[in-house]
DNA sequence: TTAAGTTCCGTACCATGATACGGAGTCAAG
DNA sequence: CTTGACTCCGTATCATGGTACGGAACTTAA
């Protein structure tokens, strides 16, 4: 079970067809020849397991905070020799999510703050505004 | 010093003035009256510490997640007498916000494996795509 | 072999959160 | 009382990541 049309591959990738294309259109994922059992020149576009890989890395890499732009140049790196490029990626992403996890973990403190401000009594007003309260730069 | 314009107070959040601006358009922040000494009917806005709380609320807020719409809301909540809508925004938010943590720790461990696999050496292929690779659903 | 369901493709549109532009009004220093 | 900077405001444009539409070609199952 290893080939697929379109909906299949996005089934499998877990995005819709229409996001297939458009990942298609910004280049990050090939646009196989038509193929049909009968070899003529038309038919319709057969994915398979690579395409379903490629697919996930997108999501992976999208989740840890790549833009396409960014996952289109890793996916170009992928088997080439530019260790050093791929490395500089993913090291200035490593920062980059540092960061937004302190702020995260951060936001998620004062936002607890503000639950038990509001959990005190059932009426009343509750001071939102002061309770999360960025620091001053 | 607590009067300032709308550069001022820009300034102060740590925005842009068309920024500001946006804010105002979406009802996130007053548009106080103009003014002027001479009591003349026209003349600049002014803006005080208020409005500079408000809008470093707004970027706090949207630090932890929460998009212009919910800000909006909150603000009109702020010293309402609504706890419970606020507590159950909060709530939401921080559920959200624990995914969103673990999400990007997973691929801050993945992406510590890609970097790994890739400084091993300095040249030949460093198999980016099935390194940084998402659990199947 | 025909009808229903997919695919293909170009193009248009969407939401979110800004950012830019241009011309008229206003302010403040010299 | 001019000159240069800033403000005001409507409207346009942008970047990112999709989502939708419509008609022709293709596939598949009955």
């Amino acid at each position: 079970m290893s080939v697929r049309t379109i909906a299949g591959l996005a089934r499998d990738g877990g995005v819709g067809v229409e996001t297939v294309r458009f990942y298609q259109r910004r280049g990050l994922l090939p646009t196989p020849d038509r193929w049909s059992r009968d070899g003529a020149g038309s038919g319709v576009r057969r994915y398979g397991e690579e395409d379903v890989r490629r697919l996930r890395f997108i999501r992976s890499a999208q989740t840890a905070g790549f833009t396409l732009d960014q996952i289109k140049e890793l996916l170009s790196l992928d088997a080439g020799e530019d260790r050093t490029r791929a490395r500089m990626l993913a090291a200035e992403r490593l920062e980059a999510l540092d960061r937004t996890i302190a702020d995260l973990e951060a936001a998620r403190a004062a936002l607890r703050r503000l639950a038990s401000a509001c959990a005190a009594s059932d009426s009343g007003p509750c001071p939102i505004i002061s309770t999360l309260q960025g620091e001053q730069a």
